[in-house]
This record gives C-alpha cells, structure tokens and sequence, in this order.
DNA sequence: GTAATATATGAATACTTGTTCATATATTCA
DNA sequence: TGAATATATGAACAAGTATTCATATATTAC
C-alpha cells in the first residue's frame, strides 16, 4: 500500500495526539463520560493551563469535543473511532 | 478510566511509533508483505540509514519484525493489534 | 459597575526527536 | 584472504513539543 505523503501526514498527526502520557490520561478519564478542565486538571494533578493546552490540541484532532455551559467547558470524546483507537493500543500493551 | 502514569507512557509510546509520517509510510509498505531495508528506502526516497534507524524503533515496539537472509533483512507487520490501528486510523483521517 | 471564577492563549524554556554523516558489523563472492 | 554489498549504529544538529508563567477573555454574583 503507497500512500500520498499529505495522507501519511495525517494518519501520523492523529497517533501524534496520542502520543503523550498527558493526553492519553485526558483521553482515559473522558472515557466515563464528559468533564470540567477544572476537573480533568484535578483528576491529573496538572495545572489548568496544561490542561487547555493539551485540550486544544485534541480539540483540533477532532479527538474530543467542548460543551460551554456558564463559565466551565465540558470535555468529552468527540467520536466513537477514538475510543476504538484507545481501547485497540491499550489492549496492545497488555499484552507483554 | 482512570489510567496509571505507567501504563500511559506505555501506552503513548504505542502511539508515539505510529506519530512520524516516515514511520506511517513504512508501515504501509508492509501492509502489503515483507520488503528488505533498502527495498523499503528506494520505495520512500529515504537513505538506508533513516529508514534502518526507524525500523530500530518500530522493532523495540513491536510493531514490525525482521527477518535475515543472507546479507539481507527482511522487515514485516509484528502483529495483528499493528494493521488494525492502522486501519482504524486510516478510516478516521478519511472521514473529514 | 467591580470582584471572583473558569478557561484560553502567547512567549519562553527545557526537553525530545528525525535526519545526516561517518563508521562499524555481517555476509557473500572471487 | 580481500573487495563488495546490506544493514546497523553513534554523535551531532535542526526542528518540534510540553510545560510554566503571565496575561487575556468570558461569565456569574454582588
């Protein structure tokens, strides 16, 4: 299989996103269901604006989705390929 | 979900391997079968070093696996969990 | 309006990573 | 044995990245 290098880019710009302990946590805790940064940031023991950081970066991967509701942001995972994606490489590294 | 820092550097370096379009490409490659070092080099435009340094990690994770003959080795799909997060990320980026 | 809270963002820094170049190892052939 | 070929590896440099800190925006409460 030949692929474009621009499709190549991509594919490798999606596991970038997952290529960070932080954001795999990110992604972990999402699993259950939506939650604040404030939350998230508490749930990780990082500070709020590591948390946007990162958050933004999945945001813009399409990897999980925000919910504005007052003054907090809901996180929740965007689509059901993601979760598919998580649950398929966590499986991978239980197995060594 | 809450993950333990440990099993997500593992996890994130699952997907760190797949995170570099070189490495995609390579990949790709295989999906078709077993090719040689510089097989796989002429195929990408890269130097036979490139390419035997990525291979080096991909390898470590178990993601490919070689196998010599003669002066030559050939590199193939370590296992099954490999395609199908290929594939499942490959159907993500062309759903956009 | 002001104060307080939740999140986002830009710049700077420390750290990681992919490639190149030079060199090393291993194998085949004469 | 020595020359040629295939691959691997170490060091070095350039480019990319995650975090921190300071600051900005947005929303609610008073």
């Amino acid at each position: 299989m030949k692929l474009s290098e621009l499709k190549a880019i991509k594919l490798a710009e999606l596991f970038s996103s997952l290529s960070d302990a932080s954001r795999i946590r990110l992604i972990a805790l999402l699993m259950d269901g939506e939650m604040s940064v404030r939350a998230l940031a508490d749930g990780l023991s990082m500070t709020e604006s590591a948390v946007s950081h990162q958050l933004r970066g999945l945001r813009q991967m399409h990897l999980v989705r925000a919910r504005k509701s007052g003054r907090q942001v809901f996180y929740s995972i965007d689509d059901d390929h993601v979760s598919r994606l998580f649950t398929l490489g966590f499986d991978h590294v239980q197995h060594e």
